[in-house]
DNA sequence: TATTGTTATACTCTATAACTATA
DNA sequence: TATAGTTATAGAGTATAACAATA
């Protein structure tokens, strides 16, 4: 029973190829006992430290409520830090701890391996030329550099 | 306050731009009162007509009981029929309705304004070395064409 | 006994809204 | 009164397992 073989658009290759690639990045990262969630919020944490929670939830396009038992484990677990912003007290300052700065460190090296499984097929210049194609694709399509939109609608991957 | 802009990995990029993909592919299909998990089962019994739920929801790699309700609603609107097979009845067939068809058709054409949006920055050129690329690396994954790795975790997108 | 399809239950996850503390 | 953070509730969606029909 032979199949009909539709030709696929680039939109769904993106979309495909994407859900995979964060699938497996999934699986990586969770043998550092995170989870995708967990990663882009300390990835905002590390890039712009000291943030209130409404600004970073505003950021992740998430609400602000489920930013809440999201920090709480991280805090829990020493990877982050809350402070109180001594002038206005109703607001936190959220950062990354030590030992946060050095998890991140590892989620890098895992960053860096899922990088290079992903690409295998490619060559070094092939690789270069697909980085400059999702760029301009990803700046055309007014996202924000380092986060995934999964976030503003409960999926992440 | 500015933010370190740390290297993003193609890899990276992948997900965000094949998540946004798959969002704006989502609010599309939405006016035609359809969701992704819709149309991938829409889609796979386009290309595959006549195959019984389980082979169904092993194409897709999601639970079988899954399948059920997403069946009820598509066949409630007269989208696709279930056929008992007459050699072994525990098995349906199932199989594109002529609306289904029609439907399907409109689908085609929300594609294609789809990826003319989503690859509106590139040229012509770059676009056919894009769609290469995403080939070569779709195929290297392992992946099967026109099945989107969402289905098998419960998340479209 | 094995397999297809279905139903029922429990579980996870999310958003909405109400609540507290501070301004 | 307005805002940051938290908690509580209810809702949607999922998988696991039990069930009925057919082989």
């Amino acid at each position: 029973m032979e199949a009909k073989r539709p030709r696929l658009g680039s939109a769904f290759l993106l979309a495909q190829v994407g859900a995979h690639a964060a699938q497996r990045f999934t699986e990586r990262i969770a043998e550092l006992d995170l989870t995708p969630a967990q990663v882009g919020l300390l990835r905002l944490v590390a890039m712009r430290p000291g943030q209130s929670q409404q600004t970073l939830a505003k950021q992740l396009g998430t609400p602000a409520t489920r930013l809440v038992p999201l920090v709480d484990g991280l805090e829990k677990r020493g990877l982050i830090e809350r402070r109180r912003n001594a002038e206005d007290r109703r607001l936190y300052a959220v950062e990354l701890s030590e030992d946060g700065q050095a998890l991140m460190g590892r989620v890098a090296q895992a960053g860096a391996a899922h990088e290079r499984t992903m690409t295998a097929v490619l060559t070094d210049d092939e690789r270069d030329v697909l980085h400059g194609l999702l760029s301009r694709i990803a700046e055309d399509q007014g996202l924000t550099p380092g986060v995934h939109p999964g976030y503003a609608r409960g999926r992440l991957s």
